[in-house]
DNA sequence: TTGAGTGCAAAGTATTTGCATTCCA
DNA sequence: TGGAATGCAAATACTTTGCACTCAA
């Protein structure tokens, strides 16, 4: 049994919603997947509630993010990534190549966020911190030196 | 006269490629612009060419990437933004509050790249990087300490 | 019981694509 | 002239919204 969903239930008791089995679903399906797209997300829950609209998946995000349960970052292209907040101490590392998403444990993004708001005055919000650029396996497989940019004439981003 | 002009017509020729006025028009309004999205690029090319089509504008953006004049990043909610490649060597400060985007000139963004690259094998593109989170003014504004989570229940991302 | 929450379908918004026409080389 | 590039409109993808029905409290 996932504890986020019984903290879920607290924190919707709390603010006076009502803790539906969708939002369970959704909040699960997330839990699992780590990060996810909106249609990801709808994708996964499919498997155990077929009938659950796109619009809740959308709507149930929007109010976990409002809760703090979840947050957002955008990651290439499109579609914004979903996940747990408690997730939220790593950086993302986004390959424009692959399009994979991987997750890292980086203590120089707190310097550089603690740079930022010393001359800047900037606030930055380090859980949604991603990097773009290309994966390791991907540095690999195409020719590393001259590639990079001719290689690929449509990038995943 | 604008120099990035007479850069692009040599590197369209270099492959080949015709140098239309619609090109150097989208080139302009970039340069102009510093960084924007496909929309507010058409919306500034719409003044001195007013039947230059969005179409055009997406297909021309994606042309001057592909050839590295221009580079995009995705900043906030949707659009992407895009600014000249020669424009690169900076970072962007995304404010999700009020959606301004400021440029920083941070030199430990490139020690958390090479972090990155030692530890992960990920060659990131400092270029693409983007800081989310509450610019100074914004953070005057609303109540600094409490706020940042309650107040706004609808942020700008 | 009763109104918050859901499902469905229609409406937006952002971007891409097909094709006939235009015009750069 | 010949084919690359454009403009237009239709097509896609993603997300939001209106409304009647359902069900958690």
């Amino acid at each position: 049994m996932p504890e986020v969903s019984e903290e879920l239930d607290a924190v919707l008791r709390a603010r006076g919603l009502r803790a539906t089995p969708q939002r369970r679903f959704v909040l699960d399906a997330l839990e699992r997947l780590g990060h996810a797209t909106p249609d990801r997300v709808w994708e996964q829950v499919q498997a155990v509630a077929p009938s659950l609209s796109p619009s809740t998946v959308y709507r149930t995000l929007e109010l976990l993010e409002e809760l703090g349960v979840v947050a957002h970052t955008h990651l290439g292209h499109g579609a914004p990534s979903y996940h747990l907040a408690t997730h939220a101490d790593h950086i993302h590392l986004v390959c424009r190549r692959c399009g994979d998403v991987q997750t890292a444990d980086v203590r120089r993004a707190q310097q550089l966020a603690d740079e930022v708001a010393a001359r800047y005055g900037f606030v930055t919000d380090v859980g949604h911190l991603s990097l773009d650029g290309v994966c390791a396996s991907c540095a690999a497989t195409a020719d590393g030196a001259t590639g990079a940019r001719a290689a690929g004439t449509k990038p995943a981003s």
